[in-house]
DNA sequence: ATGCCGCTTTGACGCAGATCAAGTGGAACA
DNA sequence: TGTTCCACTTGATCTGCGTCAAAGCGGCAT
C-alpha cells in the first residue's frame, strides 16, 4: 500500500494541478480552494459512495482509479465512466450520488466540501469555465464510449479499452522501449467486461487472442505490453487517426 | 411541410423559452441573443452537418429532431444523442463538428453565431450556468444510454427508446384518454436500431412482439398508443420507480 | 388505375458471445 | 511444503440477435 500524504498538501506541489477544475486558478483563487479541501484515500475495491447517498463534497482524483457503475435490479452491471487523475466527480447543485462509485484501484481524492465550492463555482469564472470544459470533454467520452458499447465486437471493444487506457496513462507513468510500450492495467477482468458490456469469460478469451495474435503480450496478468501501438489501433476499428477519447 | 416563421421572431412567443440556454436570461441579455441569432429549417432525413465541418454556429432545437451519429469506416453506424425541442447544439470552443448531425424529422433551429456567443458565454453567467447545467444532464442522459447499450436485451432497449420518448414528448403534444397515452414516434425503424445498437429487422420484430402482447398498439407505423405505460416501464428491465409513478 | 419506391414485416439460418462448468497459477499464510 | 483463496483461463454448449432473402404496404407521380 503506497499511502499518500494526507492533508495540507500544497497545491503547487499537486501532480493534477495542471489538468483538474482548478487548472486556471490563480494562487488567491487556490487558497480559497485550499481552505475547503481535504484529502480522503480508499483502497482498491471499496465504495466511494452507493447510487442515491447523501454525498457533501466533489472531488478531483489525484491518483488511482475510481469508476461510475449502474446495476439492474436482477445484477447486471454496467460501468458508465472510469475516473482517472484530473477527473472530477460529483455534480455541483446535486445532493446525492446518481450512480455507485467504486474505487478501483487505491485512490486518493482531493475532496471540496460541496456547499462552498458551489459558491465558488457562481463566483469564480476560472472554475466554472473549466467545469464546463471538462464536462463537455466528458460528454464527448461517453459519446465515443456509446459507439463502442453499441457497435463494437468483443475483439475491438478490448482494443479500444487498451488504447484509451494507455493514452491516458501515457503522460504519468508509462515506459516505452523499443519493444514497445508497456503500462499497467488498473482494472480486474470483471471491470474491464463491466465497462465493455461483455462477460469477464469473454474479456479473458479475447485477452488471449490478442496475446495469441501478438497484438499484446502479458508480462503479468495486469501489466501489458504493445509492441506496435498502430496495430493495436488498427484492431479498434475506428479510422486511423486519433479516433478514440482525448 | 409545416414550415414555422423563419427570421426576427420575438424570444417572448418562443417555444423553448422557458427550458433552453436562454432560459434563464434577463430581457436585456436576450436582447443581445436576438442581435445574433437566426432561423434555420431542415426537411426530415437532412443533414445538418457533417462530422469535420466547419460550424461556425451553435443552436437550440425548436422544433423537430435531430440525430447525432457516429460512422465506422466499414458502415456501423451507432446514434449518440437525440437533440429535441430546447437541447442544445454545437460546443463552444470548438470549431469543428464532432458528430454527424442530422435532421430526422422536419427540423427548426435557432442558430447563434459562434464567436460573439462564446463572448456571451465569458460575460454572462445565466448563460454559461444554464449550459453547464444541460450539459451535465446529456452527461447523465449519455450515461443512463450506456446502460441501455451495454447491458439491456433487445426488447429491453425498445422500450426504454419508446418510454423516453413519450416522457419526453409528454409536455409538448401528446393526448392521453382512458385507452391510453398515444404519441408520435420521430423516427424510422432504422433510426431506432441506429439509436438502440440493434438492426432494423430485430427492431421490426421487437415492436410486433410487444404488440402482440399488449404492451402497445400501432394506429400506424409511427402513432404509437400504451394502453398502460407502468406495464411499458416493466418492459425497460429499469427498477419501478422512474419517476413516473410514486 | 398502375407501377414504382421507400419503409416495414416476416421467415430461415448461422454465429458471436453468453452461460455453465472445470481447471490453472500465483500469493498469502500456517 | 502444503493449504486456501482468488483472479484468471479454457472448454462445451446454448441462444439472442445478426444476416440474407423475400414479400407486404402505402404514398406519389405518371
Amino acid at each position: 500500500m503506497n499511502a499518500p500524504v494526507l492533508n495540507s498538501r500544497d497545491c503547487g506541489d499537486c501532480p493534477i494541478r495542471h489538468r483538474a477544475v482548478c487548472s486556471r486558478c490563480e494562487p488567491d483563487e487556490l487558497d480559497v480552494l485550499d481552505s475547503i479541501k481535504y484529502y480522503r484515500t480508499f483502497e482498491a475495491g471499496q465504495p466511494v459512495a452507493w447510487s442515491g447517498d447523501k454525498l457533501d463534497f466533489v472531488a478531483s482524483v489525484v491518483s488511482g482509479v475510481a469508476s461510475l457503475t449502474q446495476t439492474m435490479e436482477d445484477g447486471r452491471t454496467q460501468m458508465v465512466g472510469l475516473l482517472l487523475p484530473s477527473d472530477f466527480m460529483g455534480r455541483p447543485g446535486r445532493e446525492h450520488a446518481a450512480f455507485d462509485v467504486t474505487a478501483v484501484a487505491d485512490l486518493t481524492l482531493c475532496c471540496f466540501r460541496r456547499k462552498p465550492f458551489e459558491q465558488l463555482i457562481d463566483t469564480t469564472p476560472h472554475i466554472s469555465q473549466r467545469l464546463l470544459e471538462m464536462t463537455l470533454d466528458e460528454l464527448d467520452s461517453a459519446r465515443e464510449w456509446m459507439l463502442v458499447l453499441g457497435r463494437k465486437t468483443a475483439r475491438e471493444k478490448i482494443a479500444s479499452l487498451l488504447a484509451i487506457i494507455a493514452r491516458r496513462e501515457a503522460h504519468l507513468h508509462l515506459t516505452t522501449t523499443v519493444h514497445g510500450t508497456t503500462f499497467e492495467l488498473p482494472l480486474t477482468r470483471e471491470a474491464m467486461a463491466d465497462y465493455l458490456g461483455l462477460t469477464l469469460e469473454t474479456v479473458s478469451r479475447q485477452m488471449s487472442a490478442l496475446k495469441r495474435d501478438g497484438v499484446i503480450k502479458l508480462e503479468t496478468n495486469r501489466k501489458i505490453t504493445v509492441p506496435d501501438f498502430d496495430i493495436l489501433l488498427g484492431e479498434t476499428g475506428d479510422d486511423a487517426d486519433g479516433g478514440a477519447l482525448s
